[in-house]
DNA sequence: TTAAAATACGACAAAAAGAGTCGGGTTTAA
DNA sequence: TTAAACCCGACTCTTTTTGTCGTATTTTAA
């Protein structure tokens, strides 16, 4: 399924929220889980990943939490998805090692498949939280979507 | 994860193969299944689906197999992606049943998402089964794919 | 110095989705 | 009438996703 998952959901919606805060306070994990209905566990993975990936500075202790250490402008949704699932892989059988591909001997489509696979992760480079952001309000073409 | 399906790939590599196919007689889901080593059962079904959504016509009995319907030209990639794994939902909640989405009282991606999701779908509608066929040998550019 | 509020982190469990298997049908050519 | 093919549903197995639990550690403040 070409879906993104629940964590990034919760990633996107928590660099937005701390984007928002003008505080001096941080931001903590439990009250972005409260105001999102996220569970808490959770969000605070989420939440620390991003530190790791340097999305986010946090401080501990009482009067802790998060801050974004860049503007909306400088994260790209790219940069958040492979944060926080890793690397996109359209297909399941990589380019560099063909051990794992049981079509190997015969397989047609695996450079076709990662050719638009980069053209996917160039677009998903080309969005950043800023222009997502906006997007809320834009009157962008919307596509009539497939089916449903 | 942002990941297409085996089944999409199943259906992909068939409809490039029956492409091929100059023959008078059909396609047999065992020839395919054998030449890519795809287990047969799981390919007979993805076809099935293919002929219900109208790109395969599928001969019964002895001598049967499948057959193109249309030309690859005529056949998108979001088509072969929606007709195997359903319409794409890039998040979980639809702006249509906002009743499923958790965060619905707060949530601020949804609509930016579904911008996205719409983009991205056009971008699938747009690439040709034959376009995809002919980037095996492109020398597009391979942006930098993020990680790994 | 102790309590409380916060992050940090690993192990586990439950749920959902993906992939594959099995057992039976039906159709048709030879 | 047999064999080669499509057709189809129920089931299992595996992996991934999602969520839970328990326990540290850090830091502020009473």
């Amino acid at each position: 399924m070409l879906k993104l998952s629940k964590k990034v959901e919760y990633a996107i919606i928590s660099l937005l929220e701390m984007a928002d805060n003008h505080d001096e306070s941080p931001v903590t994990a439990r009250m972005i889980a409260s105001k999102y209905r996220i569970p808490p566990e959770i969000l605070g993975k989420v939440l620390q990943t991003m530190v790791k990936k340097d999305f986010l500075t946090s401080l501990q202790g009482v009067k802790g939490g998060y801050r974004l250490n860049k503007p909306l402008e400088a994260i790209d949704v790219l940069a958040v998805v492979e944060a926080v699932e890793g690397p996109i892989t359209l297909i399941s059988c990589k380019s560099t090692d063909m051990e794992y591909c049981r079509q190997v001997l015969n397989c047609t489509i695996k450079m076709p498949m990662h050719v638009i696979q980069n053209e996917l992760v160039q677009f998903f480079n080309s969005i950043t939280l800023q222009e997502l952001k906006n997007k809320q309000f834009s009157k962008e073409p919307m596509v009539a979507a497939g089916g449903n």
